[in-house]
DNA sequence: ACGTGGCCACTTTTT
DNA sequence: GTGGCCACGT
């Protein structure tokens, strides 16, 4: 194998195998490709495949590695284990958790049922819902469970009122989860664990069975995760890799522990480290900001990346006088660079996207929308997953009560209780209840409508194939139901989402099954194996998988959507205290270390930048209906001035309180902030560059088009009697530097200006915008 | 049983 | 601005 395209540290890691390595990989410092060509060096030096395990963070990652190892390797690539941690230890589970107790037909339930399901208990035990929160008592059980911290642990350790309920709503849930067969997202790492503990020959099979195991993103893996990872490789016999960068790690609420990678050293012993520091993505100017934020942050491994793709163009930051206008000029401007597919917009929090989504609607720019409201957490997919959960796990009455009165059959909270009650008296399951409705105290019409339900459920389970289960239930009753829902209109769309399930399901029928030397130790899988397999595919995909670089689209996501990614041209937004930073990291009682985690974020936000970084704030934002102020984030006085360009607006405009109540939102949250003054009405439409008048404090949906219509014809953007430079003058532009003009043309709002600028080339530019000035 | 209107809280980040 | 939940009417 050729190593030559790597550079030293590269090649070192690569060939490395003495003991245990740490890759402390730094931001675009090719970490991907070491992996990949350390996969294929040990391929290639007689190592079998099946004996490689690699794990990445998401399952875009590892098919993306998938692809890569294949292209240096061919065929034998395929019996590499490649996935991340949770489809990983859905195998394992799959094949060896009848050793704990459970059924192997298991389902995963997601955030939603979670919640649910939390809100069924908390109702149950008699506790008010607005005191006790399902999101608190669903993120205490999630610590707990990161953290390998027991039910009787939790319990003696709660002192107070709330942490006892909090304790005995985990009991009932994991006691209500159990009788489902159903398994959250944390159970499934934590029950891995288990059973690796406790059977010493499971243990001994697995881990003979992957003598190489590479982890990708250290620096996010969770004390769980680093037990598996133990356990694996406890024996000696395992080489283990890990490539991470303690800069990057982002996601401590989700139990990470940071220590994993800065103390990988004192855990495994002769462990060797090797730093990748140099740069292969971005440019000079992009690294320095990035360089210049992270060093503000304590307790890190000191590095510096560095890179030789010149300085490239200069890094700017704009404030705008709100949001809207931050999404105006921000979507006009990836418009007439026209270069969607190498575009991104990051945000922090995703409600954030809807300002730019509506702005890429009216000026026709394609997007791509990652996360946010997930394809598999939409109601029609999963009605149609939860009709197909109930043929492979009987016990799952989550998915039961969820769909048995969809369509509507007349099934409500009193027949429900019967068909409960007649279960429990007799020891059966619910869906054994409702199959034996006959004997049940009923209706006529009720029964009539159970014997057509069982009927349905009967008919669907003798059908093997996945799409044919779907066609199935369309024709039976789910087609005439949406559109009985939801109208021809809305009711097409959704038909349209199910569709889009089904060729899922026809592709995941097509690639299977796929190498899986797990698979290869299980004995007896059940009849509905694939429909199983694609369940569990289904319950762990994430957002990020489904983005296609190959569309020509502008990409919009969250900033930890982004970690991974890479992109010409970033555009970091929101960039104000109490957004990000968040308010919550401000002011919480370990604000300094949550401050961290936020400015590693805008860390990975930066680095993601190959050729252009744009950030942006806003001193105005909508929140809840209506306006709060901000500051412009710490992160960006944290840059040093040399760096960057600054388009700030002058300090003593636009700066008045539109809400009516004070709440932490209203002031721009640095501590010791100040109160803005309340807002006047009249006021506010004297104001010049806005596009709101007296009558429309928001601008809602409908309204959108409209008002850009007046922003374009004259509200905002004020188009110049004259201009003051005219073909073939010597101009200069903030961003693009020093040009000639070529051409000038007036389009009736504004003049556009062809711009042949000496760095990039010609360039087509509106007037008012563009802010040339004559040289 | 089921639809509807009004009230409320809500926004970090995700496998 | 919005979705979830409750009370009430059919």
């Amino acid at each position: 194998m050729n190593l030559s395209s790597l550079n030293k540290e590269q090649q070192q890691a690569v060939l490395y195998n003495e003991g245990p390595l740490l890759i402390i990989a730094g931001a675009g410092s090719g970490k991907t490709r070491v992996i990949t060509y350390k996969v294929a060096y040990l391929v290639e030096n007689g190592v079998s495949p099946d004996n490689i395990l690699a794990i990445t963070f998401t399952n875009k990652a590892a098919s993306e590695m998938k692809e890569r190892v294949d292209s240096l390797l061919g065929d034998n690539s395929k019996k590499i284990f490649i996935s991340t941690f949770h489809k990983f230890c859905g195998r394992i589970l799959r094949i060896f958790i009848e050793s704990i107790g459970y059924n192997r037909n298991f389902t995963i339930y997601d955030t939603d049922d979670q919640k649910k399901i939390l809100n069924k208990i908390i109702k149950e035990l008699g506790y008010d819902e607005k005191k006790v929160k399902a999101r608190a008592v669903a993120s205490r059980i999630s610590f707990c469970k990161n953290h390998d911290i027991s039910i009787d642990e939790f319990k003696k350790s709660a002192k107070s009122e709330m942490e006892k309920i909090y304790a005995r709503c985990f009991e009932v849930y994991d006691k209500k989860m159990f009788e489902n067969n159903a398994l959250d997202f944390d159970d499934m790492l934590l029950l891995t664990v288990r059973i690796l503990k406790e059977n010493e020959e499971i243990r001994k099979k697995i881990s003979s069975q992957f003598k190489y195991i590479l982890v990708d993103e250290y620096q996010d893996t969770n004390m769980v995760q680093f037990e598996i990872i133990k356990l694996l490789t406890m024996d000696g016999n395992n080489k283990l890799t890990v490539v991470g960068d303690d800069d990057q790690s982002i996601y401590k609420f989700r139990g990470a522990d940071i220590r994993n990678i800065l103390e990988f050293e004192n855990v495994f012993e002769n462990a060797k480290i090797i730093k990748l520091t140099q740069n292969y993505r971005s440019t000079n100017n992009i690294l320095n900001v990035a360089n210049s934020v992270i060093r503000n942050n304590q307790g890190r491994k000191d590095k510096k990346l560095w890179s030789e793709n010149g300085d490239g163009a200069k890094v700017v930051f704009t404030e705008y006088e709100d949001d809207s206008k931050e999404a105006y000029s921000i979507i006009s401007e990836i418009k007439r660079n026209n270069d969607y597919k190498n575009t991104a917009i990051l945000y922090r929090t995703n409600a954030q996207s809807r300002k730019f989504e509506e702005m890429c609607v009216s000026f026709s720019v394609p997007y791509t929308l990652v996360g946010g409201i997930n394809f598999y957490e939409r109601r029609e997919i999963k009605d149609i997953l939860a009709y197909m959960h109930i043929l492979v796990n009987p016990s799952d009455t989550n998915s039961l009560f969820r769909i048995i009165n969809v369509p509507k059959r007349g099934i409500g909270e009193s027949s429900l209780a019967k068909i409960l009650e007649y279960a429990g008296n007799n020891n059966l399951m619910p869906l054994e209840a409702v199959f034996n409705f006959d004997k049940i105290d009923l209706s006529k019409k009720v029964k009539e409508n159970l014997k057509e339900f069982v009927e349905l459920i009967i008919d669907l389970k003798s059908e093997n194939e996945l799409d044919n289960i779907i066609d199935k239930l369309l024709k039976r009753c789910y087609e005439e139901f949406l559109y009985d829902e939801y109208g021809d209109e809305e009711g097409k769309e959704r038909l349209e989402n199910i569709y889009e399930l089904r060729n899922k399901a026809i592709t995941f029928k097509e690639t299977y099954p796929e190498n899986d030397i797990l698979k290869d130790l299980a004995s007896n899988l059940s009849a509905h194996v694939i429909l199983e397999d694609f369940l569990y595919e289904i319950a762990l995909i994430s957002d990020v998988d489904n983005i296609n670089e190959n569309e020509d689209k502008l990409t919009l996501m969250s900033l930890h959507a982004s970690k991974g990614l890479e992109y010409d041209n970033i555009y970091l937004t929101g960039m104000n205290e109490g957004l990000f930073p968040s308010y919550q990291s401000i002011s919480s009682d370990d604000s300094d270390s949550e401050v961290e985690e936020e400015r590693r974020l805008c860390y990975v936000g930066i680095t993601r930048a190959k050729k252009n970084l744009y950030l942006s704030s806003a001193r105005r934002r909508m929140h809840n209906g209506s306006y709060n102020n901000y500051l412009i984030s710490r992160f960006i006085d944290e840059i040093d001035d040399k760096l960057i360009t600054k388009n700030v607006l002058r300090t003593d405009s636009n700066f008045f309180n539109t809400s009516a109540n004070d709440s932490f939102w209203d002031y721009g949250v640095r501590k010791n902030s100040f109160k803005s003054k309340s807002f006047n009405k009249n006021k506010f439409i004297d104001i010049k560059n806005d596009f709101y008048d007296n009558n429309q404090k928001t601008v809602s949906k409908i309204d959108l088009k409209k008002s850009i219509d007046t922003y374009k014809t004259g509200a905002n953007i004020v188009k110049a009697t004259t201009l003051d430079y005219e073909v073939g003058d010597r101009v200069s532009h903030i961003k693009f530097g020093e040009g000639k003009v070529i051409k000038i043309e007036d389009i009736g709002r504004d003049y556009e200006v062809t711009v042949d600028f000496d760095d990039i080339g010609s360039k087509t530019l509106f007037a008012a915008f563009a802010k040339l000035e004559k040289i």
